[in-house]
RNA sequence: GGGCGCUUGGCUCAGUUGGUUAGAGCGCAGCCUUCACACGGCUGAGGUCGGAGGUUCGAGUCCUCUAGCGCCCA
């Protein structure tokens, strides 16, 4: 049922999106590209699912839905896959070379050197790489039954990202709101890349106090405690906390530093903390974030020794005493960190500057989130985006926005309150957007990084590497005088926060006027551990470029726990591949479990619940298929009509109004839908589409039991045909109601028994209106339903059948209870099959069964 | 350390602005098979809502404190 029904909608363009609608008749979704590395799992199926439900419903409000799809496959990931599937390495500093051919396909033989490549040769290999993955995406969201405008597809490293990346950037250059600045960075050693505020993660990790001693001039020890000794060549200075009375007299004096003589100045700062260690620290360039702010703050030169490689560098760093620059170069230098620190004990320990053993401690330490060895700083240049000056703004523009659930803003707000930086988004590596900027060349061979040299925005995208600035030869690259390239890329996120303005067809004319008539944008799904990095991003973007939030509500998924309660994920390694799971249990049965997780609340993974999603879209089969039978469809000449006749009898009961000739209780019914309905509107304009399901199948459940079983006599004819008629039309109404309010859901089987009775796509039909349904009570109903349960609960504690004969059944209670039961009694007496059924006014509702003689 | 969320029958969860005997599904038990459905149906047992205190005529539903779990940020 899935490929058949993904093929007729992809042929008919059900899920087009319709161009030529104006914006308020238009919905747009922003949707995440998923990562295109290795596999969709379970957690993607689930929240996609709920993006899917919101869109189909408000398809079938009548808007025109935006709805692309894309794939992220930007990034680290993508290219370490790359590397060693193709055997290659990126250098961008080597050109374009389009007759290149890759050395390996599906891993290099041992031995063998990967091959240096350009940049724009690893990209195309990159590309090649993720296609078949991208193909293998698209297959498991058709079969899902995503409504997705699949014509709209984007990537992240296709062309059309890299031109809207490159020129929101040069807009962003141009307005002062980018920048590169020569400042301490935090540095992945291993990934050789700087990494951004959003990227940090903090892991417990064990270290060491070391207790140095300093030497005042005024004599004595200066004790100081650090977990960072290798660093002491670095130390700038020496902070103490300035309400500290012990190293009040201290302050403004200098001391030198052991080992290496340097003379750094004892200064004061609210940050040191009295109660750690000696309540002493020191100032190295750089330790920890907290020697940045001290470095600022107090003004401190840099004395910088960390190299990008994280070895020691070579040469000392100025302000050391002759000795002590000789001992730096001679026992440190090149060393790593880790070697450098067990050297540098050993010689504090010799030269009798540290005292007592090192004290170990576990203290949290920052990595970077994919990285393995603690982050360094170092000093470089790199690119910025400003958000510093803007906090005040993104937090009043995540307060216009509508979160769902709405305790998640805080997550945001949290966020941008805390930022202590600047965006960072230059990443030294290849496969991702090039800054499209190269440097002039002085006479000198210097780049000149005040005046960088950006194209015409018609030449985007370009890659700095192989392309040239305007009014500059190739022969000029790397000369003096000439131009050299900006070798970074951008951060993915760079990327990423601009899907709306990449799918959209920002300043894209070959999009028309679509940009205008889908943006600002109105929803943005997405799970809560990427609010810091993509919402925060995709913020600051649209806000920098439009100046207003890029959407009017947010709805944030939970995460997708493991019967264990743990969330499932790759590196977990149980995770469920989705494939399996849909073609096992259906996909309606998937969307179903999906629907049932509340907005934003974490879910545990229940093939129990598929399951019931599995039985309840069978269910529907089966009602359908009894509703518009032809046997409940014959005229007052006896015969059953063809199937096709009695569809289109169906049919038309189905467009008909209640009217007052219809019988009490199925006015009663469709009152009861009418009520249905509107609570589940309710709900899906508040986003709650999980509420909107379980009412819908609560309803569903007690029309079958209740109201098919009570008035199937009825409407097979059996009391005669003008009796029948109301029942019909109440059954095909209800019907055609309920196919719809299912349909969000369950597309399928939904879809299937549309089909079979009606013109189109249940997916393009109205919403259901409560208004069409008629007003009025519901309690001949429930009075007919609570004496139903009553006589079944007879029946069933006598262990007899439904159809078994109930003899007399007496109905006690207060005269509105009774006039409701005797408008339904003939229904009554026909589905108990009760010979006599006596109405008896009382205060107390009670009923009596009497089965008689078995 | 700060913030957020969760804690309702064996399991997974609803309980909307506080209001009569706290709901559902799964699981469990019993029963029922031609007439839409055994990939089924009906019926039933089972909780006093993490703990303590408070507001109120009345609290799972509001307030305070507290415990456990989870997440985010330090």
């Amino acid at each position: 049922m899935e490929s058949t029904w993904a093929k007729r909608w992809a042929d008919a363009g059900t899920y087009h999106f319709d161009s030529t609608a104006p914006r308020e008749r238009v919905y747009s979704i922003d949707t995440p590209p998923p990562t295109v590395s290795g596999s969709l799992h379970i957690g993607h199926v689930f929240s996609y699912t709920h993006t899917d439900c919101i869109a189909r419903y408000k398809r079938m409000r009548g808007y025109s839905i935006w709805y692309p799809m894309g794939w992220d496959d930007n990034g680290l990931p993508t290219e370490r896959r790359a590397q060693n599937y193709y055997g290659v390495r990126c250098d961008p500093t080597l050109p374009y070379d389009p007759a290149f051919v890759p050395p390996a396909e599906g891993g290099l033989a041992k031995g063998h050197q990967p091959v240096p490549v350009s940049r724009p040769n690893f990209v195309a290999l990159c590309g090649r790489l993720t296609a078949e993955d991208e193909r293998a995406f698209e297959d498991i969201w058709r079969f899902l039954g995503l409504s997705v405008d699949w014509r709209h597809l984007y990537t992240t490293i296709g062309e059309r990202s890299r031109r809207a990346s490159q020129r929101a950037f040069l807009r962003l250059l141009a307005r002062g709101e980018a920048y590169t600045a020569e400042a301490p960075t935090l540095w992945d050693v291993d990934f050789r890349t700087a990494v951004a505020q959003a990227e940090l993660v903090d892991r417990d990790r064990p270290g060491a106090y070391h207790t140095l001693a300093f030497h005042p001039a005024a004599g004595g020890d200066l004790l100081v405690d650090t977990t960072r000794p290798e660093l002491l060549a670095a130390c700038v200075a020496v902070v103490v906390h300035p309400a500290d009375p012990r190293y009040q007299p201290l302050v403004g004096s200098s001391v030198t530093t052991p080992l290496f003589g340097a003379v750094v100045p004892v200064v004061a700062h609210p940050l040191a903390q009295p109660d750690k260690g000696t309540g002493a620290a020191m100032v190295c360039t750089f330790g920890d974030l907290t020697d940045v702010t001290w470095w600022r703050e107090l003004d401190l030169p840099v004395r910088a020794i960390v190299g990008r490689d994280g070895r020691l560098v070579a040469s000392a760093p100025e302000g050391l005493s002759p000795a002590g620059r000789e001992l730096y170069a001679r026992e440190l230098a090149g060393l790593t960190v880790a070697a450098a620190q067990r050297r540098a004990v050993e010689l504090l320990q010799a030269s009798g500057e540290m005292r007592g053993e090192p004290r170990p401690i576990t203290h949290p330490v920052k990595y970077y989130e994919r990285g393995e060895r603690p982050l360094e700083i170092v000093t470089s240049r790199q690119w910025w985006i400003r958000t510093l000056a803007h906090k005040d703004k993104l937090i009043e523009l995540g307060r216009q926005v509508r979160w769902h659930p709405p305790f998640m803003r805080a997550r945001y707000e949290d966020w941008v309150q805390g930022l202590t930086s600047d965006w960072l988004v230059s990443r030294q590596r290849f496969f991702g957007v090039p800054f499209p900027v190269w440097y002039p060349l002085g006479t000198d061979g210097q780049p000149d990084y005040d005046h960088p040299l950006v194209p015409e925005e018609d030449a985007l995208p370009v890659d700095p590497s192989t392309d040239v600035p305007p009014g500059f030869s190739p022969a000029q690259r790397d000369v003096p005088g000439g131009f050299t390239a900006e070798t970074d890329v951008m951060d993915t996120w760079a990327t990423s926060s601009l899907t709306p303005q990449i799918a959209g067809g920002w300043e894209d004319p070959s999009c028309g006027d679509r940009w205008s008539r889908v943006f600002p944008m109105d929803l943005r799904p997405q799970a809560h551990d990427i609010i810091r990095t993509w919402l925060f991003a995709t913020m600051v973007r649209s806000y920098l470029e439009h100046g207003c939030a890029p959407w009017s509500d947010v709805a944030i998924s939970g995460w997708i726990l493991d019967p264990d309660r743990k969330k499932m994920s790759k590196s977990v390694g149980n995770v469920v591949t989705p494939r399996a799971l849909l073609e096992q249990h259906g996909s309606d049965a998937v969307r179903y479990w999906a629907a049932c997780g509340r907005p934003g609340a974490d879910t545990v993974f229940d093939d129990g619940q598929m399951r019931v999603g599995r039985r309840l879209a069978l269910k529907i089969l089966n009602a359908s298929k009894f509703v518009l039978g032809p046997k409940l469809w014959s005229g007052p000449d006896g015969p059953a009509p063809s199937p096709a006749e009695a569809a289109a009898r169906a049919a038309a009961a189905a467009s008909s109004r209640p009217g007052q000739a219809a019988e009490a209780v199925d006015r009663a019914l469709l009152a009861s839908l009418s009520r249905l309905v509107s609570e589940c509107t309710r709900a899906f304009e508040d986003y709650d589409y999980s509420r909107a399901l379980e009412r819908t199948e609560a309803w569903f459940w007690d029309f079958c039991d209740n109201y098919l079983e009570l008035t199937k006599t009825r409407a097979y004819g059996e009391l005669g045909l003008a009796r029948a008629e109301p029942a019909r039309a109440a059954l095909a109404v209800s019907l055609s109601t309920l196919l719809r309010l299912f349909a969000p859901f369950l597309p399928f089987v939904t879809e299937e028994v549309w089909s079979w009775w009606q013109e189109g796509s249940v997916h393009r039909a109205p919403w259901p209106e409560a208004s069409d349904l008629g007003a009025g009570g519901t309690s001949v109903y429930l009075a007919a339903v609570e004496l139903l349960g009553a006589v079944r609960r007879a029946k069933s504690e006598a262990k007899v059948g439904p159809r078994a004969p109930a003899k007399r059944v007496v109905a006690r209670g207060p005269a509105d209870w009774l006039g409701a039961l005797r408008l339904v009694q003939d229904d009554l007496r026909a589905a108990q099959n009760i010979a006599e059924l006596v109405l008896e006014p009382a205060d107390q509702t009670a009923v009596e069964v009497d089965l008689g003689p078995r």
